[in-house]
DNA sequence: AGGAAATATGCCCTGAGCGTTATATGTGTG
DNA sequence: CACACATATAACGCTCAGGGCATATTTCCT
């Protein structure tokens, strides 16, 4: 389900990510933080929006690509299955003080 | 940093991570869960297992793989700045309805 | 209109990841 | 000890994602 996880996958898109957490930012912007050539950048952007990572808004000649929340909260529902079995076996360990109970 | 994210990205993996949520099952389950080949299987484990995703008991001529929360609890702390950007936003919205209250 | 800046796209190439088959390793059982 | 079962590893092939270069497209400026 959770595509979001593929295309989280690629360091260079989580810089992307990163970086607009400082706001919409322009495609130069984000090849100079990259390092990356434009093209490459370019490439990942298309990634990223086809996700629903990011949003476009042409602002002159340039576009500036802000975040999107939605598959990243997809994702923190993802992960919630095991926050629960964590916090479970957090329990557990507390418990340990209290005798008398075997794990399954 | 999170190399987990890369590991996370495969079909595959998370099947197997969602099939230890049960508790700790041998190779042989988790072939039949899958549906995939005995060797795919257990290279999917071998790389889980070395980005500390899962752990491994020996049982007999079985061997018993476990989740292990690490990886996952760095993901989640990933996502926290993210988060905190979402919260941000949704305060602003809700705001905008009932000013001045802030909340817990 | 012509040219420069910003971005997107197409094409090719390389490398890595995943799958399959065959085989090695280890571990019980008669 | 020989053999069956469970799992790991090796070797190979294939597909695909990511990068580079060249080029198309849009927009701005004069």
């Amino acid at each position: 389900m959770p595509a979001v996880l593929e295309v989280l996958a690629e360091p260079h898109r989580r810089q992307i990510l990163d970086a607009l957490r400082q706001g919409e930012q322009p495609v130069g912007v984000l090849v100079d933080v990259l390092g990356a050539s434009q093209p490459a950048v370019s490439k990942h952007l298309r990634v990223l929006r086809e996700a629903g990572l990011v949003d476009v808004r042409p602002e002159g000649q340039r576009r500036l690509y802000r975040l999107r929340p939605e598959p990243l909260l997809e994702l923190d529902a993802w992960l919630e299955p095991y926050r629960q079995m964590w916090r479970i076996s957090l329990d557990k360990l507390e418990g340990h003080l209290t005798p008398g109970v075997p794990d399954a």
